[in-house]
DNA sequence: ATTCCTTTCAAACGATCGTTTAAATCAAAC
DNA sequence: GTTTGATTTAAACGATCGTTTGAAAGGAAT
């Protein structure tokens, strides 16, 4: 990964980040690296598997990073149970808290965008990265959750991928409907009152099965 | 509003749904309504005065039902303090319930796709539809959270929304995750889960005013 | 200095985009 | 039956899209 190819990475996850996938023009991203049209195709191949590149190089170790913690959780608690608020932050954290931040707003922004895209090639990234990541935590959750219907689990685990999807989505909205932009202490504010957010929705069991 | 104009609006939808804004072409649009190319700008002058039409034709009534719906309930409680859960689910149900069946599944991807593209005339959308129902909602909530600080409940009104986008978002995408389609039942109970889900979320206060 | 391989470059490809135009078609009023 | 206004039509507009091409430039090894 020369100097060039991530020059194009990164001007590729603004222009991403700014007009999603269909919207994202080869010669704007090339313009933004400052670099000559027919590179991305020299360098990548296409369009979309310059994408692709660009998400399995940053989601990678941001998996590798949440599936560390999770053993480390695991290995904490000597039943190997991790409680459910442990859960929620390990998996939502590492992704939330990177919205302070340009480059990490940008990252998550550009992700977002895509995956509200119904684009073929995310289909498979969704295969190839965050399946596996779902079954591991679903697993994990069911241990710690030993009341619940396996299905009800499955759900919660579900409406904890939609709050995070919404979450990056929202977040950048979020400024106009406070009313003034946010300052350092006041984003972590609001993710740590959002993973108590969510892991109380998580924990919730109000409607017994029927 | 003649026959043409609301097949054109139709079209518009769907061809919103699955190619989002920037990916939606006119010439898709016309083509799936069956009529001429020049009969958009003929009729709504222009691919945004289009869009914003349908968004309009869509969004007004069911903002009218739920307004509808909050002072119903306010009038059922004798202090005008309707209880978190309740406001939940007006808020909630109207927008997700419909996600069961093609068309209300049509508008909320079109409408959830749009939302995800940070486009002018959807910034004005969201002043003058969203912003009277937010501060509506808020000072609801506020009134039934009495023990938190108003920035919390402001937070968790935009937690709500987080998780309406983010479920709109990755609702096409549970099936995948789950593994099968979800049967009408199965879809209420998800509803319900969901609801209960973010309930909780809302009521929870674990993290003290610091 | 010359060879060889990688990288960059300007230019052009065909396709599609949103929009406009002017003629053709239609429906109702007289 | 003719006229008038609204609607639909096919064709073309200039612009931009992702991609390809073949030549120019660069850098390391001989």
């Amino acid at each position: 990964m020369n100097a060039t190819q991530i020059k194009i990475l990164e001007a590729a996850e603004s222009e991403l980040a700014e007009c999603g996938f269909a919207g994202a023009s080869i010669r704007n991203i090339t313009q933004r690296a400052g670099v000559n049209v027919a590179s991305i195709n020299y360098h990548f191949g296409s369009k979309v598997e310059l994408i692709k590149e660009l998400f399995k190089y940053r989601i990678m170790p941001l998996n590798e990073l949440r599936l560390g913690m999770l053993e480390k959780a695991k290995a904490k608690h000597e039943d190997g149970i991790v409680p459910v608020y442990e859960l929620v932050d390990i998996l939502v954290r590492p992704t939330v808290s990177r919205l302070m931040g340009k480059e990490g707003l940008r990252f998550v922004q550009a992700m977002a965008r895509c995956m509200s895209e119904p684009l073929d090639f995310m289909r498979e990234l969704d295969e190839e990265i965050f399946q596996e990541m779902f079954t591991t935590f679903l697993e994990a959750f069911q241990k710690a959750l030993p009341s619940l219907d396996p299905g009800q689990v499955m759900n919660k685990l579900n409406f904890i991928i939609c709050t995070m999807v919404g979450f990056m989505m929202h977040f950048p909205r979020m400024d106009q409907f406070i009313g003034h932009d946010l300052s350092k202490d006041e984003f972590q504010n609001v993710v740590d009152e959002y993973i108590e957010f969510i892991a109380a929705g998580v924990e919730s069991a109000r409607i017994p099965i029927s």
